[in-house]
DNA sequence: TCGGCTCATTACAACGATGTACTGGCGGGC
DNA sequence: GCCCGCCAGTACATCGTTGTAATGAGCCGA
């Protein structure tokens, strides 16, 4: 009743091997490779007795004697600062997903936003076996990843174009000037942006950038007394920047009527910090964010935000690495991810 | 300025192996194994010569040969139904970090609750390269999970005891019963249970297990039209059950005061659902979800939950695959995963 | 009937690392 | 002064698989 496969098996059994399988068989070892391969002539009757062999041992290749012998292991590596965030989550769903339909694995590490940890994935550490690597760094410069490339590729993100890597960029200048657009146009005009960090990383940098763009752009001054700082991009961050912004706004030391929050968890957080202050979004503040992950849809109220095409991205970013896997003498290619603005209830109507 | 290692490599150079070294600092390669596996007794000039052309060549030890040497590979597998739900993006999470503290890699495949998919990891597919596997099936049975395990594996959740196999359990009986008691204890007489799936699976069928005794605890009859039927355990489900069960109170077609979600993005999705028709969550239905995922904190109302100690389960889960990797002879052990009520505003005052 | 050809299969070696068994040298104890 | 034992290092074999080159079997046409 149910599974039917090799079940006889002795208990402290050595796992079966080709040998054993051909043994069994009355073949050579190669022969069975060539049956479990798929390639090479094999008449129909020796395959139906090898098959028959693998079956009743229960065979399966093992990857260490393959990965030896051709060089390759069917894995490629995900790195990303943290699995658990929604937006990476998500991305590595759709990289896992992706890469089966190429036949291979993935193996996920996380930097934790963590230079070093970041530096150490980049060449390799600490064993190398995935084909590649599909890195999305957080704290790393350009000009570090120049010297990166210890194994095939792709980097995912922002970071200054000409480096000399497969990439899958985002415009998050574009991103953000979109988001601030969007508050601008809708007739705020104290626009606030949420995420500045202590040390501004390229994904940061490029979102404030696009954010100054699109104000001074509808002709309003810069103020750094807009710009939020928080240690981190996490709800927890953007909760207590919302209520120490509807402080402020109590106090009248802050003149603010909208907010264009760098990621969407941070957005989550200020929807939360200013509505246990009992300030309204989007009356007395309209909320932006960016990434849409599938929470923003959900939250009260919902999150306008913009959307950057995270299926695109995986499925650019395996295309880049398969086909780097394929020809290592290719040119660095570059890809940009689509975004669009999803407009919801938080940046009123 | 910056990264300095190895630069100086040639273009297609083959990578180097321990040969390559061992030739360039004049020794064997036996002794280059040795100061970098830091074994042995190496002379410390000796162990200073190697490093050096370590560092020179660039060289790092390759997988592959260690793997077929040794049998391990110092990769585990883990298996969820699906990386971007945030309860088992947290897990997987918490596992990696657990993983790196022993010295482990972990590959994450996704069965998409396919209980094909979930055999087949069982049975170590395609190929097998990690040393063991945490598995956390939806659909696959107990019976089944008796066959399974083909490498070292620790089963999570719930599914029936008696399974020969290590296990990180979830009382989800306990659990569903707590988060019904509350809202019990809290007067409400007209529970639903949200989550029913056409087939259920073993955690469905326990938390319905757990839900119903907290009511006929409370001396309350059972009653099917309290039961919230789903097709999946979305936010999109939740959504729609949300809405359909609005539609249904202002119709006087059910009579419900408060739901006790199978899980948090469930209770989500319904929050959603509730308040897109106007229905007042705590105050007309008072809402319990399960798992306290990161969101569950930030939703509008905030979102009573049990919470699942998923510290706890990842610790543990990796603890009984070290060990059980150490030691292939220990009986199998079963853990439970600790939980409790987090009360916050969807269930009232 | 035999050469020439194709197809199926095999023998061998190699991928990179390391466990085992061994060698040679040195110092200490009796 | 001799032997024992330890230390540093080496030679060899091996893990499981598969590419390459070689072998053998069968078939066709001349």
């Amino acid at each position: 009743m149910g599974g039917a496969s090799g079940m006889i098996r002795g208990m402290a059994t050595r796992r079966p091997t080709v040998r054993d399988v051909a043994l069994a068989a009355g073949v050579s070892p190669k022969t069975v490779s060539n049956v479990v391969g798929g390639y090479a002539h094999v008449r129909p009757g020796t395959r139906e007795r090898v098959l028959k062999q693998v079956e009743a041992l229960g065979y399966r290749p093992q990857a260490a004697g393959r990965h030896l012998r051709q060089g390759r292991t069917g894995v490629v590596a995900l790195a990303v600062p943290a699995i658990d965030m929604p937006y990476f989550g998500d991305l590595a769903s759709r990289l896992v997903r992706a890469a089966r339909s190429h036949g291979l694995t993935v193996v996920v590490e996380q930097t934790d936003g963590d230079v070093e940890r970041e530096r150490e994935v980049a060449a390799g550490l600490p064993l190398r076996f995935a084909d590649g690597l599909v890195l999305s760094p957080l704290e790393m410069s350009a000009a570090e990843l120049v010297a990166v490339p210890d194994m095939p590729t792709v980097l995912v993100g922002e970071h200054a174009a000409g480096v000399p890597v497969d990439r899958v960029g985002i415009d998050s200048v574009a991103v953000a000037a979109l988001g601030a657009g969007h508050l601008l146009a809708r007739g705020r005009r104290r626009v606030a942006l949420l995420g500045v960090k202590p040390v501004l990383h390229d994904t940061a940098a490029q979102r404030l950038q696009g954010y100054r763009a699109a104000l001074t752009g509808a002709g309003l001054a810069p103020d750094d007394g807009l710009l939020l700082r928080v240690p981190d991009w996490t709800r927890e961050d953007g909760a207590a920047a919302g209520a120490a912004l509807a402080d402020d706004l109590r106090a009248g030391r802050a003149d603010v009527d909208g907010v264009l929050a760098m990621n969407d968890v941070l957005a989550l957080g200020l929807l939360q910090g200013l509505r246990g202050a009992g300030v309204r979004v989007p009356e007395d503040v309209a909320v932006v964010g960016v990434d849409d992950v599938a929470e923003s849809a959900y939250s009260a109220p919902s999150l306008t935000t913009v959307a950057i095409d995270r299926a695109s991205v995986a499925r650019d970013a395996l295309e880049l690495l398969v086909s780097r896997l394929a020809d290592p003498d290719l040119p660095p290619r570059e890809r940009v991810a689509p975004h669009h603005l999803v407009v919801r209830e938080s940046s009123g109507a």
